[in-house]
DNA sequence: CTGTTAGCGCCTTCAA
DNA sequence: TTGAAGGCGCTAACAG
């Protein structure tokens, strides 16, 4: 391939000029006679002449690209993130590379390596194992590859690591989705998905918990590692096959609204009706979760304002060595029908 | 960053040998006695040093990083692509960047000049303005593009292009499709979101519009250009209000599952019963497509195969000048509640 | 087995 | 305003 690529060389030696010149009419460089400028221009137009990204960077010490690491862009949160992310590093002239790092995967010294040796300018974190809650090396990698490059998280802070750091508080969203529930009269609400493994799982669960305890309830708990649609068809089998009918929950607080998916589809394969026999809210907002039925009450939780502004920061601390911050932000209650709100209020929802 | 980097040379004169001797043991040359290799190991090891692969690169004329075009990441299919074709390239120690390129713009000169000054060993396109079927520079611009680096496109074959080509007959599949359907008894059928826009969408329409003519039927269109669930909900609207009830088709074929799930909370808005008052077929079986109220029959297009495979192909192209080629596979179907197979087939299906 | 030499393609002083 | 020279960090001959 490639044939035979012209160098900047081969442009100079048919302008009659040096490779200096043929560099500054190329990076638009001021102190050039138009003239000349315009005699270079010519041969380069004449072959297309394209200048080899590599050498300058290689000259220059940067790469212009980003390293992005996430778990799986397939999940639609992700993919939110990520799209947000490409777009912003591409108005600055950067490219983006995704890098995956499977859900229970550590960052070993040999990703932190890889990272090294393609000379990133940056990279930017956003889930998976960086929101482990295991004992690990964590915080020493990525001290050690903050070395290297800034680094950008999108997750709660990482104890032991001071970098620039965005997410939204989990926690708090679910406090105001408990309190959204506790208002339209339930009294019996259980969490589908507490797990303890990941951070931002985690914050979810307390926030929960927490909230429910305010309000003197007692919290039901569902927990299930896994968070897909079919993980959440069997927790929905597991929580009500546990008591009869009478004592069940009258609302249903998933971890997330992939996983709702199944909760949904599995209430509905129990033949109750919703939001009547059971309320159900989410945690996201994705795409798909104004259309499923009925459509969900969720929190919005800004992925991809999340990911422009991680990659913002990325770009600016390069430049200035800018100190590292912790940015959040509350999560936003979308109210639609899986909650029940839009119900005949004067009927009041059965009680404990 | 990177304070004080060393390079190849420090270590050489660290370790008492050449830059070259320590280039060998790095890239494990075969050459270099055990206790050489080790001395210089150790030094290595001390400094944590990692070479330039940007300098190494622009030695071996390869940068070791591949670009994929699409319009968005975030739609489902796109990701499903995306991963499985970054999985692939990453196991052969390549990298990915994702250059997105709206849905209705044109490849420009300027963006194919970016690839190439980037140096890209390889180029996947998918989806988006490769798919135009409007009079376009579109051959001219990839062919020249080809003469840097072997393209790959996951597509309906681009005419006047000849590079690799992977991709799933999605006539075909809607003509299974609308078979399925024929066989349960509908014969009132319509097809929703047609559009001559991409070819890949006109594929579907053909493919629906050709086994409905065969069935000697009448295809019935409604025509939309975007394909999301918003556009889902209000094609339903226009379709079911432009005739009284009794006419109204039995069946619904999606040009996808997307705009799908518009169609399916419309016609639950709306009061039907799914199916029995209406089938519902869609296309791509994306993760949620099992999960929708009903669970959606739809067409398997192997996103995730045809995406590694591409990939694949695109690694091979690089060494093995490959003669361009077109591979093609039938779609799937995924029968599932839908389109109403598992309803009591005694009881047939009110008839035109 | 190891060192020397000569660049890869570009940019950036420094002189002219 | 322009050119010459040196070097970014690494590797591939070619000697030894």
């Amino acid at each position: 391939m490639a044939a035979e690529t012209k160098t900047i060389l081969d442009i100079a030696r048919e302008a009659g000029v040096s490779p200096a010149t043929v560099s500054r009419v190329l990076s638009g460089h001021p102190n050039v006679s138009a003239k000349t400028s315009a005699k270079v221009q010519t041969v380069v137009d004449k072959y297309r002449f394209k200048p080899n990204s590599i050498a300058r960077g290689l000259l220059q010490k940067h790469s212009k690209a980003l390293g992005i690491i996430m778990p799986d862009i397939k999940h639609p949160y992700y993919a939110s993130v990520f799209s947000a992310a490409q777009e912003e590093a591409r108005r600055h002239g950067y490219v983006v590379q995704l890098y995956r790092l499977a859900y229970n995967a550590m960052i070993t010294d040999d990703f932190a390596n890889q990272l090294i040796e393609r000379r990133l300018d940056g990279v930017m974190l956003c889930g998976g194992f960086i929101e482990s809650t295991g004992l690990s090396g964590l915080p020493a990698v990525l001290t050690r590859l903050q070395q290297y490059m800034p680094i950008v998280t999108i997750c709660p802070p990482i104890p032991g690591l001071s970098c620039i750091n965005i997410y939204a508080d989990l926690a708090a969203g679910l406090r105001k989705l408990v309190r959204h529930l506790y208002n339209l009269g339930h009294r019996r609400i259980a969490f589908i998905g507490a797990t303890a493994e990941t951070r931002s799982m985690g914050e979810r669960e307390q926030g929960f918990t927490d909230e429910m305890l305010h309000l003197g309830l007692d919290p039901i708990m569902q927990p299930e590692n896994i968070h897909t649609p079919a993980m959440g068809e069997q927790a929905v089998l597991k929580l009500l096959s546990a008591a009869p009918p009478a004592e069940w929950p009258t609302a249903l607080a998933v971890v997330n609204d992939l996983m709702a998916l199944g909760v949904l589809r599995q209430l509905h394969a129990m033949g109750l009706r919703l939001p009547e026999d059971m309320a159900v809210v989410g945690c996201d907002n994705q795409f798909f979760s104004a259309f499923t039925s009925p459509p969900l009450t969720t929190l919005d939780v800004y992925s991809e304002e999340h990911g422009a502004a991680a990659m913002r920061q990325l770009l600016q601390a390069q430049e200035t060595h800018a100190a590292p911050f912790t940015q959040t932000r509350d999560p936003t209650l979308i109210v639609r029908e899986s909650c029940g709100a839009q119900l005949d209020r004067r009927t009041p929802h059965p009680q404990a």
